[in-house]
DNA sequence: TAGATTGTTAATCGATTAACAATC
DNA sequence: TAGATTGTTAATCGATTAACAATC
């Protein structure tokens, strides 16, 4: 399970992976081979056999892929079955949906506590979760065995509040404000740019009408 | 301006290209070499001028770029420039946070209404935006020149939605719901899935506290 | 056994980096 | 002019695809 320099863009694809398998096996599909899962995935047979292999043998000659076994391999890979306690820094607008995230218990995280600068929400709760001042932040994740810390604030602020988690033993951020955070390499970084994002769907739009015309 | 072809290696970093040079920018800096970006951005510098000399050459030999002027043109390939109006697809966390998401503006982006399934939240506002019927979109998109549409709904909606917005001409969907639209060529899909980033960070956080142990 | 399909090596393709001539 | 730095070609590196022997 310990496996070293698996390349970037095959991490990339093992959610979809997962994705992909964990909807055949809620439809009760059994088994599958690498040519119908490309198919239904948009992406080569080859690719899928490449990728698999870089974490061992998970099929067997002319039967396929079990679809139950290998969904439970590729989360172990991912680490789901590792269960991980979370702050969120940030209770703004999108703070909040990602408090009312319901998927993180499912991936194994554990969402314990809030923090915010406004004066206005400490003391609230958001689904039980309390509502706290950022001076409580080191204390908090020193008592809480806090491994990760979701950010969602302005980007000024972040580049601070992340020095602070880092120098309270924090091991990864998941990254919603607009900056890079220049954080230490044992600190692993995963970063939501939603403006990037729009501007590449900006660009696309822009490409299409500019070939087919703005009435296209 | 028109421009085929252009990888999407590239396209994936030049909004990050965009970002910097505006942070340049807002502080006063004039001009910029490959050389000093590629050291603030961590990236090389050869690859800074291969990819900007896709769209031409924006530099001067001895001088190097004008941080005005590029962001700008890096700007205008981005489609920033031009003008589109949008809806919202789904009012709840996720789509609340997006309707207050103050960036769609300064990207060209005017949110003109937003539907649900919700029957209480019909009639409401959310930022001067009006919440209405799923059933209404067709003739709102038509009656209002829209022609990208926020979708923030569970998947199984999604994929019906997104016929229906394909069918009444919608040009481009920014997709946050956890599931590939498999939809024409001649509509761009950006997509944004959660889920796939956290079991990015699940993983390489699993595999350092694996090389490490659980209390590096 | 024959057929199917993986695991894996080899070939191809594309993206990144290095190098340097052009030129401001 | 000399120095700096781009634009661009060539070299390298990595990722994807193709092919096929291994094997269930």
């Amino acid at each position: 399970m310990a496996n070293k320099d698996i390349s970037r863009a095959v991490i990339r694809r093992l959610p979809r992976y997962f994705r992909y398998l964990g909807e055949l096996k809620d439809v009760g599909v059994e088994k599958i081979s690498s040519q119908d899962l490309s198919e239904m995935m948009h992406v080569t047979a080859s690719q899928i056999r490449q990728d698999l292999n870089n974490f061992g043998g998970f099929g067997q000659q002319g039967y396929g892929y079990n679809v139950s076994y290998l969904y439970d391999e590729i989360g172990k890979i991912l680490g789901l079955d590792q269960k991980h306690n979370l702050i969120l820094v940030g209770a703004g607008n999108l703070g909040r949906a990602l408090a009312g995230y319901t998927n993180f218990e499912k991936r194994g995280f554990y969402m314990k506590g809030i923090f915010d600068v406004n004066p206005a929400l400490q003391g609230t709760k958001i689904r039980e979760i309390p509502i706290m001042p950022m001076k409580d932040i080191p204390e908090f994740v020193k008592a809480n065995n806090i491994d990760v810390a979701v950010i969602a604030i302005p980007k000024a602020a972040a580049v601070e509040v992340a020095k602070i988690l880092v120098d309270c033993g924090i091991k990864a951020i998941w990254n919603f404000s607009h900056v890079d955070l220049d954080i230490p390499d044992n600190v692993m970084v995963e970063s939501v740019h939603l403006s990037e994002s729009l501007m590449r769907l900006s660009y696309n739009l822009n490409q299409y009408e500019e070939r087919h015309g703005k009435k296209g």
